[in-house]
This record gives structure tokens, C-alpha cells and sequence, in this order.
RNA sequence: GCCCAGGUGGCGAAACUGGUAGACGUACUACCUUGAGGUGGUAGCGCCCGCAAGGGCAUGCGGGUUCAAAUCCCGCCCUGGGCACCA
């Protein structure tokens, strides 16, 4: 018997599949086409580990499924190689990027290819490539042209190791999300995309997309779309000061409002999800960054306390704000008042912390009864709390000259990075006339060699200290003018990458018009859970741009997202380098074979969940495709000697039409078992029926051709080599990919016979053999004369008889 | 604090719409094959009592609904991930 070596087999068929393009994705084809997408990888230099495949396989189970139901499928892959690890490295050891990053494409590139992943290596991009970001920059341009990419001095999240600015999103718990650095405030001019402009249709066109419902869910949540009511306070100088001294009411918080009223010296914008709860609102809180403070600097009697408890909260950091375990603070402004516009009454006016100057109108009334935040506060201060009845929110509204509006915690995007391996902002600054694009026709810009890459503390990119590429003619005017010099963030090429892979070459436009009708949307598109926030929005935000200007023609870029789970460590731990526990895959394609090591990673657990790694259980995988193999030599075999008949096609068994019929019959429940969980992601239920069916077939005297072979094609997705070796065994001229995924008969599949469970109170106690079609009435009869039955009944009367149909029933006495 | 996911044998896990809990795989034990190995094969394997037949107990904990609950409802506990005063 010919001996299942893995190492000859996965080679040859490797060779064979790029010889012939079998995984060429064709841009003019018949068949209906489809879209399958991965998170393409960083390049780390660490090389592939276990858990990197684990998406890759899974949808390349799905994209072989597809490609044998007819599809022309477009599964790419290519490299997201701009980011801080390379950069680091590079500043470290004084070697170039590119060239790191050269090495680390070919180290995964090699072991990805090892493992018989069905890409389209022929589309292979990489972010770094001038070729590909010249159309990043090239869309960054159309973002400033319309004004959406915009330059703001803002306080940003500095990180003081990695120097460079953060995005809001990059910081965690006050931290550097990298390096784990607290971050510090810096006041500084960025480059910002106004993603706030889109907040609205990321919310609601989440409707039309199949994501996982976690999914939508974390993006609705990171946009915080929330509808309230916008309502102005009136601010009136103090009467109870100014011309009583009579205390108003502790309890009801009654002013001297029914005396005359006040002109205003301004009002308050306050925003509220709540306008029902007005009259409960008992005071006002500004954020201590409100611009109304500055203004009513004279009416307030108590500035200097004011002022200093302002200086005190700007000069805080995040992590110090955070620290304090949220105890709120605030100092009352006093010598002036608002007015509660639904009952004019006189509330007191506060500033405090816990108004964020940068959401809603960085105002609120505060209503104690309702909000456990002011009701802290207010207890705190020994403000007053009270309860009054709850009115229509949209009545009251238009009554106190209100409107009804929605806001969103999703801030602007901030673009800028202060390092040297991203892509270079593609502007100019010219002393004449100011910022300017720099022109199409002269992109990409490209970032020059630099002998240093280390960051500057000034804050300054590596880039600044170049001066032959810094200084520059303003495209405009032709004088003097300098080159920007802060990069794209990381999240800048994979925003847009997945309609690269369309027309990778193309060098006229970022993707052929034609090709993109074709293509996009992306059907289904797989990732790490890490990534369904922030990378999510932000590839939808920039699809959904270019789609306003008539650059792709869909709204969405995904139709279908799913997420899988993280391989851990032996024992549910991180795999990380410093706990020593990566396993890397090219030590076991090289001892067990690529396609053990992907069924495994396919049966290891849920795919959508996170599974720890076993390397004892690997084993499992490897028996079952020796299984596999020795039932391929045994068909193989009878056919050679098929004197007895027994294997050819549609030839009846004869003595064996037991066998023949059992065998054929799972293997046709097989088959849409197999064929469900996939679309499901239930990769590890579908090979443990497989397993099943193998046992069943080993374990049958013959097994005919036709059944093996449909039960190598359903196999093939996960074990192509081995599918793929033991088809041409059996005679294929044609590879298993261009065969038609099988499908299974109904008929065959539905038992004639079927066993159901006799319980007595709801115990199994019996079992018990009955016809599908069998009436309930012989059913029962059956069950009460069984021995077993009248043992238990020991001559009671049965109360009552559930017949659950073809699956139990129970006798209740 | 809030949101999400989860809690089932030694371990990874199955279980359709409420209907045989533990499929499949590992580990373990015994046996077979082999000169010897194991990356080979077969069988047993939730826990407790029992030689067995059989019985009892079991899906994080406590209640409830139901003929019947891992699954539905109520209240807790624990683990992992995310958010962090967003009015």
C-alpha cells in the first residue's frame, strides 16, 4: 500500500495549482463572481504563528466551496507593511523599511503559501509600494478637495516614546494602545478627515449589511448616535443677590422668580436626551472649557475660585482625570443664574467636570431625580433633588423654543502621524498661498531615503530633517514652499485595499470602473474581532466618500462581515513572544503536512471563538486523513479487480445492498451537513461528520466510487491536497476544483425507520422502534403493552400520553 | 459602573424550533499488530453505588414555567473582551 506522504503530495500539488492559475480569479467570466476577503496581514518579523491561518483557511474553505458551486471567485491577498514594529526595528538596527519589509513579505508569504491557501497570488499588493500608495494619497486629495481632509490645532494624544500623535482611538485607558505609555496632552496642528460628516449613514446603512449582530452593534456603539433636544437657558444676573436676601425654599428650590424678570445677560445651550425631565432640572452645569465663562467673566462674583478650577482641569491629563475614580468635582458660578425655561424658575449655574466640552453642547441641565450623575453631584453639593411628574418630550421642546436634535460621540478622525514609515500627506505649504495639493500628475509623493529614522521630541517627523526633499516649489506660484512632513496613520491603506485587488496593475486609476461594477461589494469579509470597530469604520467611511463621488458604485464595501476567534497558547494564555509560547506552523506542515494542520485548525473549536492551541490533539486530525487515505487505496483497489461488479456505478450491490445503501445514505447526510455548516462557519461540525462518514466507510465491506469521490469533493476545502492527490487516483483527468460540489437526495436521507424514547414522568426508560409514517394510536398502544412500560406502571392508570412526533414519548401517570 | 461574548467530562467541544446531555477529537486504560518504537488498529471511559442487571446524581449557583429545561423566565456568582462621566 502506497504510503500517505504528506511532503511529496502537498509539493506536487502546489506546483500543479500555480502552474495552471487555478486560483486566478478572471475578470470576464460567465459564472457568477464572488468576493471573498481577509484582513490582510502585517508583516511582522516574528513570521507566521498558528494563529495567523486560522482566517485564512476559513475562508479559503468557503472560497473552494464556491469556486465547486460555479463561482469565479476573487480571494486576494497582499501586505498592510506601513506601521510602528518596522519602523522600530529599523531605527534600531539602522536598516532600511523597505528592505525589512522585503524580508518579512517573503518569510509569510512563503509559509502562507505552504499551506495551500487557495489566493489569487497574481493580485498580491502591498501598502508600501509607491505604485499602490499613490492612489492613498490620491484619495486623500479628493478628500481635501472637498473639503473633508481639513488642518486644526487640537489638542492631541501624544505618546512621549513612540513621539508621535495618536487618534483618540489609539489610546487605552489613557495609555499608548503600542508601547503602553501614558499619553500626554500636546496642543498641535493635525491633519483631521471629517468622518463626523458621515456619522448619520454609518449608523443607518449598518440596516442594509449582513453583519454579526456584535458587530453592528460595537460599530453603532463607537458612533453613539443619540436624539435629544437642544434647549436654551436663559443666564440672568442673580435677584436673590442682588435685591433680597430672603433664602429660597430649600426643598422645592423656589427662586423670586415671580417677581419681574431679568433681562438676560446670554444664554446656555444645553443638550438633553431627556427634555421630559425638565422640570426636575435644578441647576446648570457648563464644561470648564465653555466660552460662555470667559463672557460673564464681570457678573461673576467668585472669579478667581473659577479661574483657578478652569487652569486645573485643562492642565489635567486623561490618565489623571480617569484616576480619580470619577469623583466629580465643580465650582458654582455664582452671581449669576439660569432660567428653567419650562417653569421660569431660577437655577443655579455651575461648572464642572463631568461636562465634556466636546460632546453635545458641552452644557446640560442637570436633573438629579434622573440622572445618577448629577444626582452624585447634586448630593455632593447639597444641590437640590426633586420629582416632578415626567411631560411629552417633543411638546415641551417646541413650548421652551427647542429643537429636536441628534448628536454623536464619534469625533473627526486625527490623520496626522509624526513618523517616517507612512505615507507621506501629499500637500504642500507654500508662504504665498498657503496649503496646496500637490498636483495628480505628479503622485505619488515618495518617501525619501533618510539616513536617521528616529523620531524627533520637537514632534517632528524624521521627514522635516531632510532638507533636499522638504523644500519644494509651490505648485502654484512656482516660489518657495515646504513639503509637509507628518504621514498617514496605519489605518490610511487598509481603508481602501480591497478595491486594489480588482485591478492591482492599473496604473490610470486607483480600479477600473468596469472592474469595480463587477466585483464590489465585497460578498463576505472575515477579520479579527479587534478589528470590527475601528478599521470597519473606517474602510466604510472612505468607501462611502468615494461612492459620493461616483468612484465605486455601491454604497457599502462589505455585504457580509463575520469575526473569528484568536488561537491562544497552551492553556487558554496569549501566544506571544515573551511567553514563549508561539507555536510556528512551518513546524507542523513539516512534521504532519498542511492539510492536518488545517483540518485541526478548522475542528480546534468555534470558529467565532477563541480556542487555545493543543499540539498533543493535532493527532486527531493527521488519523482521520489516513483514514481517508487507506479507504481512497481500498476503492482504488476494487476497481482494478471489479470482476465482483460491486463498485462500478449504478451497478446494485447484491449481497451487499445493506452496506451499500447505510454507506450511501450517510454519506448523503453527510453531504448537507457538510454543506450547512459551512455557510455557518461551523467548520469543526462539518469535519466531525466527515470523521464519521470515514469511520462508517472504513468500517463497510465496499465502498462504491461515486460515494468516495463526492465525499473527497466535500473534503476538498479543507484537505485540498490530499482530495486533490486521491481524485487523480481515482482517474480524474481535472482537478477536484473544477468539479461540481454534490448535492445529497432528499429521499435518501429520510429514515424509513426510527427509534424514539419512551419516557415514564419524563425519564427515559425504554426505547422503541416505530414506522415514520406509524399512527399515534399504535404508537401508544405499543408503549403501554412494552414490559418495561408496565413494569413501571405496576397496573396505574397512565394520566396523560405526550407524543412528541418521531422522537418520544412520555407516559405520565 | 455600562455593553458584548461565554460558563457542559481530565482537556477542546456537540446538542435542530424546549424532546436520548456529552456526538467528534484528544488524553487515559486494556488488548491487537510489531524484533522494538508509535504519527498503526480495536474496545472501554461524566460522577456515585453495584460483579452485573439496574439505580441514583449531573450542563456555574438559587428559584420559576412545563408532561419535559444546557436551551425559556426571574435573581445572583464567575471568566474573557470592549467602553469609560457622551447628558
Amino acid at each position: 500500500m502506497k504510503e500517505y506522504d504528506h511532503k511529496k503530495i502537498e509539493k506536487k500539488w502546489q506546483i500543479f495549482w500555480e502552474k495552471n492559475g487555478t486560483y486566478h480569479a478572471q475578470n470576464k467570466s460567465k459564472k457568477p463572481k464572488y468576493y471573498s476577503l481577509i484582513e490582510f496581514p502585517y508583516p511582522s518579523g516574528d513570521g507566521l504563528h498558528v494563529g495567523h491561518p486560522r482566517p485564512y483557511i476559513g475562508m479559503d474553505v468557503i472560497s473552494r466551496k464556491r469556486r465547486l458551486e460555479g463561482c469565479n471567485v476573487l480571494y486576494p491577498i497582499g501586505w498592510d507593511a506601513f506601521g510602528l514594529p518596522t519602523e522600530n526595528f529599523a531605527i534600531k538596527t539602522g536598516k532600511d523599511p523597505r528592505v525589512v519589509t522585503k524580508k518579512n513579505t517573503d518569510t509569510f508569504r512563503r509559509q502562507i503559501k505552504s499551506l495551500g491557501v487557495s489566493f489569487d497570488w497574481s493580485r498580491e499588493i502591498n501598502t508600501t509600494d509607491p505604485k499602490y500608495y499613490k492612489w492613498t494619497q490620491w484619495i486623500f486629495l479628493q478628500f481635501l478637495k472637498k473639503g473633508l481632509a481639513y488642518k486644526a490645532k487640537i489638542a492631541i494624544n501624544w505618546c512621549p516614546k513612540d513621539k508621535t500623535g495618536l487618534a483618540n482611538e489609539e489610546v487605552v485607558g489613557g495609555c499608548c494602545e503600542r508601547c503602553g505609555t501614558p499619553v500626554e496632552k500636546r496642543e498641535k496642528e493635525q491633519w483631521m478627515l471629517a468622518i463626523t460628516k458621515y456619522a448619520e449613514r454609518l449608523d443607518k446603512d449598518l440596516d442594509d449589511v449582513d453583519y454579526l449582530p456584535q458587530i453592528k452593534l460595537s460599530q453603532r456603539n463607537w458612533i453613539g448616535r443619540s436624539e435629544g433636544a437642544e434647549i436654551d437657558f436663559n443666564i440672568v444676573a442673580n435677584r436673590a443677590e442682588t435685591f433680597s436676601k430672603t433664602a429660597p425654599s430649600e426643598t422645592e428650590g423656589h427662586g423670586t422668580h415671580t417677581f419681574s424678570k431679568n433681562s438676560p445677560l446670554g444664554f446656555a445651550k444645553v443638550f438633553t436626551t431627556r427634555p421630559d425631565t425638565i422640570f426636575g432640572a435644578t441647576y446648570l452645569v457648563l464644561a470648564p472649557e465653555h466660552e460662555l465663562i470667559q463672557k460673564l467673566k464681570k457678573q461673576i462674583k467668585n472669579w478667581s475660585e473659577v479661574e483657578k478650577y478652569v487652569n486645573e482641569i485643562k492642565n489635567k491629563t486623561d490618565i489623571e482625570r480617569t484616576a480619580e475614580d470619577k469623583t466629580k468635582t465643580g465650582v458654582e458660578l455664582k452671581g449669576i443664574k439660569a432660567i428653567n425655561p419650562a417653569n421660569e424658575e431660577e437655577i443655579s449655574v455651575w461648572i464642572a467636570d463631568y461636562v465634556l466640552a466636546t460632546y453635545g453642547t458641552g452644557a446640560i441641565m442637570a436633573v438629579p431625580e434622573h440622572d445618577e450623575r448629577d444626582r452624585d453631584f447634586a448630593t455632593k453639593y447639597s444641590l437640590p433633588i426633586i420629582n416632578k411628574p415626567l411631560v411629552d418630550a417633543r411638546e415641551i421642546t417646541k413650548k421652551v423654543g427647542g429643537k429636536m436634535v441628534t448628536k454623536f460621540k464619534l469625533r473627526d478622525w486625527v490623520f496626522s502621524r509624526q513618523r517616517y514609515w507612512g505615507e507621506p500627506i501629499p500637500v504642500v505649504h507654500c508662504e504665498k498661498c498657503g496649503i496646496v495639493p500637490v498636483p495628480e500628475k505628479d503622485l505619488p509623493i515618495e518617501l525619501p531615503k533618510v539616513k536617521n529614522y528616529q523620531p524627533t521630541d520637537s514632534g517632528e517627523s524624521p521627514l522635516a530633517n531632510i532638507s533636499k526633499w522638504v523644500n519644494t516649489k509651490c505648485p502654484k506660484c512656482k516660489g518657495v514652499a515646504k513639503r509637509e512632513t507628518d504621514t498617514m496613520p496605519n489605518w490610511a491603506g487598509s481603508s481602501w485595499y480591497y478595491l486594489r485587488y480588482v485591478d492591482p496593475k492599473n496604473k490610470k486609476i486607483f480600479a477600473d470602473k468596469k472592474l469595480l461594477k463587477y466585483w464590489t461589494p465585497v460578498d463576505w469579509y472575515n477579520g479579527g474581532n479587534e478589528h470590527t470597530t475601528l478599521h470597519l469604520l473606517y474602510s466604510r467611511f472612505w468607501h462611502k466618500f468615494l461612492y459620493d463621488q461616483g468612484l465605486v458604485p455601491t454604497a457599502e464595501p462589505y455585504k457580509k462581515r463575520t469575526a473569528h476567534g484568536m488561537i491562544l497558547g497552551e492553556g487558554g494564555v496569549k501566544m506571544s513572544k515573551s511567553l514563549g509560547n508561539v507555536i510556528n506552523p512551518d513546524e507542523i506542515v513539516k512534521t504532519y503536512g498542511a492539510d492536518t494542520l488545517r483540518v485541526y485548525e478548522m475542528f480546534i473549536g468555534p470558529f467565532s471563538q477563541s480556542v487555545a492551541w493543543s499540539t498533543e490533539s493535532i493527532i486527531g486530525a493527521r488519523r482521520f486523513i489516513e483514514k481517508v487515505w487507506r479507504i481512497g487505496f481500498r476503492v482504488q483497489v476494487s476497481k482494478q479487480k471489479n470482476s465482483s461488479g460491486l463498485t462500478l456505478p449504478g451497478v446494485p450491490g447484491g449481497t451487499h445492498t445493506v452496506q451499500n445503501s447505510s454507506v450511501s445514505k450517510l454519506l448523503n447526510k453527510t453531504i448537507k451537513k457538510v454543506s450547512e455548516d459551512i455557510e455557518d462557519t461551523h467548520f469543526n461540525t462539518a469535519i466531525s461528520s466527515m470523521m464519521i462518514l470515514a469511520t462508517e466507510m472504513e468500517k463497510a465491506e465496499i465502498v462504491r466510487r461515486e460515494d468516495y469521490k463526492k465525499f473527497l469533493q466535500i473534503l476538498s476545502p479543507f484537505a485540498p491536497h490530499v482530495a486533490e492527490e486521491l481524485w487523480s487516483t481515482l482517474g480524474e483527468k481535472k482537478s477536484v476544483n473544477v468539479s461540481i460540489w454534490p448535492t445529497w437526495d432528499k429521499k435518501l436521507i429520510e429514515d424509513e425507520e426510527v427509534k424514539i424514547m419512551i419516557q415514564i414522568n419524563g425519564k427515559v426508560r425504554a426505547e422503541l422502534m416505530i414506522n415514520v409514517d406509524e399512527n399515534e394510536e399504535s404508537i401508544k398502544r405499543r408503549t403501554l403493552s412494552d414490559e418495561v412500560v408496565m413494569k413501571y406502571l405496576e397496573g396505574r392508570e397512565a394520566k396523560r400520553i405526550v407524543y412528541v412526533k418521531n422522537r418520544l414519548i412520555n407516559v405520565v401517570v
